[in-house]
DNA sequence: AACTATTTATAAGA
DNA sequence: TTCTTATAAATAGTT
């Protein structure tokens, strides 16, 4: 539509592509409105040109035509993705800290602190453990010095 | 561009409307195509009609013309920010199994394994611990008997 | 940035 | 829906 044809491919002169870019955006823009009020339709357009500057026209919000977008398609699953890749995260911190927490506790007793919660059975359990330690180090001493 | 000439407000007849909207939703898809092969831009193109139904074109992957769009806009940072969490989280997880690992190296210790990495004054300082741990436990047996 | 000859898109009709 | 076609609109090449 103009002096004459011409053939869909890129064009080669910088200056034309730029001024046919700057035309044919705003052409492209005001159809996109005007299909938009004409039918009552949501319309979302992103434009880069080739030195990657950013053009745009939504009828309502971008955001909300993304994410309809997004909801449509797999991206809303990636979304999830991240979602529950945090949660899995923090499950396995929560296990982690509880594993500390046992250890530390045991770590304690085994240290003779902190036994005012055992039964007589558990201290001489404890107690026959700690022999059994002091023996391996003192076989171990006589051998390192 | 037809028989008369229109002006740009919502089409009440429902038929109408849509016949417009399938016509003119062809026209901008083709349009947009011409565009980011004339002008070699990035071009993403998301359509709702009025019933909801989803249309798109994307010169290359929508995925990526969104993400720059977003890069371009705040979006961007709510996708930072969510990655930013799992590496919270994880860099959590790494420090927890570290004072995990010490503990159980300790906790070995304590219980006469794996001495063998130790020398003689460590293994000396072990020795008094446990036999300290052993006075504790002692005195402790006798109050719960 | 304006102009205008042409091409293209499309409104209305079939 | 699809095709046809008269006409409006977009735009390629020019100034």
């Amino acid at each position: 539509m103009g002096r004459g044809k011409i053939v869909i491919r890129k064009i080669e002169n910088l200056t034309n592509r730029q001024v046919t870019f700057s035309k044919r955006r705003k052409g492209l823009k005001k159809k996109a409105q005007e299909l938009s009020i004409l039918c009552d339709a949501q319309v979302g357009l992103i434009l880069f040109s080739a030195t990657h500057k950013l053009y745009h026209f939504a009828s309502s919000s971008m955001e909300s035509i993304i994410d309809c977008y997004n909801k449509l398609t797999k991206d809303h699953h990636r979304a999830i993705d991240t979602t529950l890749n945090v949660k899995f995260w923090q499950r396995e911190v929560a296990s982690l800290r509880q594993q500390l927490q046992h250890l530390n506790d045991s770590q304690r007793q085994l240290m003779g602190q902190e036994l005012s919660g055992l039964e007589f059975t558990e201290l001489q359990h404890l107690e026959s453990q700690l022999e059994m330690s002091l023996k391996s180090i003192r076989t171990r001493k006589v051998l390192v010095f």
